[in-house]
DNA sequence: GTGGGGTGTGCAATCGGTTGCAGGGTGGGG
DNA sequence: CCCCACCCTGCAACCGATTGCACACCCCAC
């Protein structure tokens, strides 16, 4: 008859004591150490608890251990279709480990992301940190108090999952070029995202390399809005092809091109990045592929890890000097563990052989 | 010097007492009832407190207040792109009333909803439920022991949002009539949905008024291959239009119908729901919008007066027998308040008129 | 000068679980 | 037959903050 959805009122452990006609230790540790109790009087007090409906409050339990079986995932926008598959497969990851999580969008700014984990640190185990715009001195003294799992951050000593989108990036230069494009125009993202600046830093170097040139071209926040109002710049820029910084730009360019009577991919070819929104979209988009989903299940695991770890979560050496040893920023065993995911680049619909002089 | 960035290590309330030379109680109303002390001792602890880098310990002050500045946010599917707006206005809306937020994804399995409840109501004042898949009884169970909001679920006596797109999908049918469409497709949503529900009925009754037939196709889970695999059977219905559950299942409609080289809205007319990609694609999907958003901001907006209101959340009259007072579902000012959001036919580019005998 | 009222502060109990330590009970070995 | 050991359980302190109650103090009026 119990509830099936937690306490109905106020079950204490000293009503199942009483119910029991046990001690509250008792019930306390028929809970927490069974081994300790004969099998007998575990059966006896879950009995009764269950039949109580007793769940255990975590206040009181934080309070005594110091555990409060919750995390915190910090997103700048949840709704940028980057974050939900992340957040989502991060969810279920922390459930199956008993843990609870809390979401905070950072609204893309720093100072409410401070704000956000200061007031969610005092209940929380330990944070994952998605695409933090948080000034890296704020990470590392967060880091030195608790568990942090960066996503999409590269902080030497810190544990992180990164999505490292070169591997895409390069083959979708190659393709381009391929394709006889000349003259490339990248829509940059956020300044004070990591992503950015891997993906400006391979573009530049990829093209250099190719032969190609690049114009990049800055839009703030990375929206709809700002892809579509992008598009006489790229336009000026005489430029045959685009890589856009996330699919959500890719599709404001789709949209502005088409109010300009360009055709994709015919007059111009567009590549997005993520494949978020690409796959639903037609002409499906031309992506380079970010396991967001993976990523999201990857820091979940690496924190968790983390957490079993008794005293991890502290930045490595705290201030100790010397520049760091350089042996790159491989797994480290706990805690500055880095984990990379792959990209690679996901052919469709927007990208085709050049035609010369169409946007001149 | 203070960290900004929360307890730095264990800084008690103890702590800061001694350092000011008071007792623990004065350093704790310093905090929570100012107006009980002295300007100046106000003053001092409120230094002293941050010069020692002082903050809270919310599982102490939960244990003694029953208070614990949480709430939970509980949906089907954050990847589903409804739900992170509505999220995102909840949690800015709760983080300004200085609320945390739990996200819990059930993953449209009603048996993990009831799991993360019972996990998450120990430490949560309140719940908003968006879409909830819950059976009522189990609802309202819930509903007796503290605050919950609903979003897209009606159930007398408890706190819900209702975004009413019946406004918009009568406006949709009435659209495609005067195009000349005869023939209708529902490409239905999950049947335990309230949305659905609602869709389905208007769809029905508005339909019947205008002399027009609705062939209602099932899809399991909202989803892209939902929509592209029911492509087949829109077109063995010989409708010449459809209206789909959510923009999502439009998609995959429309890359469907994209393969058999049916072309929108030449050959065939599209209508989605919930505006939450139409807007992002080519061509831009004709749908009937729904403020998710401020759906989110309403529910916050919602629990946050219940929270306020001291006794409230008790479901109004536990099961006093009788049909319910038939003054329909209106703002009761508190329990039972609902709060309706409009919608509107947003048209776009996949509608337009008939071609007779098409898809025949 | 002393009693009364008001204000500001401290004491101690409390919230609900956890855990070190001690004690009662039982069984086995000497 | 007794003693010791071990296993199980209970006692009580503790985690950190809140809060009812009481008291000390000050000022003013009688």
């Amino acid at each position: 008859m119990a509830s099936r959805l937690g306490r109905v009122a106020g079950v204490t452990i000293g009503d199942v004591a009483a119910a029991a006609r046990v001690s509250r230790s008792t019930v306390s540790r028929a809970f927490t150490r069974p081994q300790l109790l004969s099998p007998a009087t575990v059966e006896h007090v879950l009995t009764t608890a269950a039949r109580l409906g007793y769940v255990g409050n975590q206040a009181a339990r934080a309070l005594s251990t110091g555990r409060f079986g919750n995390i915190a995932v910090v997103v700048p926008d949840i709704a940028n279709p980057f974050f939900p598959p992340l957040v989502r497969s991060l969810q279920l990851a922390a459930e199956s480990a008993d843990l609870a999580v809390f979401l905070g969008d950072s609204d893309e700014s720093a100072e409410r992301e401070a704000k956000l984990i200061a007031r969610l640190a005092p209940q929380v185990e330990g944070f994952v940190l998605a695409s933090p715009r948080l000034s890296e001195q704020l990470i590392r003294e967060l880091a030195a108090t608790r568990p942090v799992v960066l996503v999409n951050r590269d902080l030497d000593g810190i544990a992180r999952v990164l999505i490292d989108s070169s591997g895409g990036m390069t083959e979708a230069v190659l393709l381009l070029k391929k394709l006889g494009h000349q003259r490339l125009a990248y829509l940059a993202g956020p300044r004070d995202s990591w992503s950015d600046g891997q993906r400006r830093t391979t573009l530049a170097r990829v093209s250099e390399q190719a032969g190609l040139t690049v114009e990049v071209i800055e839009t703030g926040r990375p929206s709809y809005a700002a892809g579509r109002d992008s598009v006489a710049a790229i336009v000026r820029s005489g430029a045959t092809a685009a890589i856009a910084f996330d699919d959500v730009v890719s599709q404001g360019v789709l949209a502005g091109l088409e109010v300009r009577g360009i055709s994709v991919p015919a007059d111009f070819s567009l590549v997005g990045c993520d494949d978020t929104l690409a796959a639903l979209t037609s002409p499906a988009l031309t992506t380079v592929s970010a396991g967001a989903a993976s990523a999201g299940a990857a820091a979940a695991k690496l924190l968790i890890s983390l957490l079993e770890t008794p005293d991890s979560g502290r930045t490595a050496a705290g201030g100790s000097a010397g520049p760091a040893p350089g042996h790159g920023g491989d797994v480290g065993g706990a805690g500055g563990a880095c984990v990379r995911i792959g990209t690679h680049l996901v052919v469709r619909g927007t990208t085709a052989v050049a035609r010369a002089g169409v946007v001149t």
